[in-house]
DNA sequence: CGTCAACATAGAGGTATGTCGAAACAACAG
DNA sequence: CTGTTGTTTCGACATACCTCTATGTTGACG
C-alpha cells in the first residue's frame, strides 16, 4: 500500500550530514523540509503522537483516532495521507478497518539529524 | 532583543513527554507545530543549517546569510523572524551588522522530543 | 547635519493549505 | 443483490503563507 512516500529519512546510510553539521543544499532542505512541514500542524502532531504512542509495531485504528478531534471524518483521513505522504507512517486495511502505524526508524533518524552533538563514527 | 518567542522547547523540566511516549493535548501539539512548521519550510531549513553549523557559541552575520539565496533581502529578513519567534535562534545588532545564533540546547531538546527509545529514568 | 549601508517592517498579490459536504469505494450482513 | 458501516476521494471555499516592492529604522562616517 501506498508507493507515494518520500524516502528522505530513510536512506540507507544517513539522510544527511546533520543540520549542525554542514549547511544543508537546497535539494536536501527541500526534502527534509516536506518531512518537517508535515509534523508543522497540531491536527498532524497529535495524529503522529496516538500513533507513535503505542510503541513499536503499535498499529491503530482510523477508527480510534477520527473521534478524538473536532473535525470531519474526510479532514482525518487527508492529515493521515499527508503524513504518509511525507514517508512518517503507513497503512493497511484488514477487513473493514485501516490501520495505522509509524514506520521503523523514521522518527529516531529525524531526531539523529537534529541532534547537534554528532553520534560517534558516522565516517565522512 | 527580542522578547517575542516560544519557550515550547526551553521549559525548565521537559519542554513534552515526547511524542512517542503519550498522546499529545491539543495546547501542547499547537506550541510543538509551530517549531516544526517553522522548520518545514527549505529556505528556513537551510538558515538554520548554515546558523547551526558554526558551532555551539557560533554566530552568523545576516550579510552573509542572505546572498546565499536567490531571493530579496526582506524575504531572508522575515524567514529570520519566524525562526525567531519559533524560539529557535536569536539574534543581536553590533554596529551595522546583525548577529544570528542558535539558542542553546533548542535543537537537542526537539531531537529528544522525537526519539522513540525514551532516555532512561524518566519515570512512569 | 547629511548621506550611505545594513536590516527590519508594511502592504499587496499569487499560491498553497485546512476544512467542509457530497459522493465514490470497500467490506460485510441479511 | 441490497443496505449499512468505515474510509477515501473530489470540488469548493476561506485562510494562511511566501514572495515581492516600497518604506522605515539604526548606526557609521564626513
Amino acid at each position: 500500500m501506498s508507493k507515494q512516500q518520500l524516502e528522505v529519512i530513510g536512506q540507507d546510510a544517513a539522510c544527511c550530514p546533520g543540520l549542525s553539521a554542514a549547511p544543508l543544499d537546497e535539494d536536501q532542505a527541500a526534502d527534509l523540509a516536506k518531512v518537517f512541514k508535515a509534523l508543522g500542524d497540531p491536527v498532524r502532531l497529535r495524529l503522529m503522537s496516538m500513533i507513535a504512542s503505542r510503541g513499536a509495531g503499535g498499529e491503530v485504528c482510523v477508527c480510534e483516532l477520527t473521534p478524538a478531534f473536532d473535525l470531519s471524518q474526510p479532514t482525518i483521513s487527508h492529515h493521515l495521507k499527508l503524513l504518509r505522504q511525507a514517508g512518517l507512517i503507513d497503512c493497511e486495511r484488514r477487513g473493514t478497518w485501516v490501520y495505522y502505524w509509524v514506520l521503523p526508524g523514521v522518527l529516531d533518524k529525524l531526531a539523529a539529524f537534529l541532534t547537534t552533538t554528532q553520534p560517534a563514527g558516522v565516517g565522512a
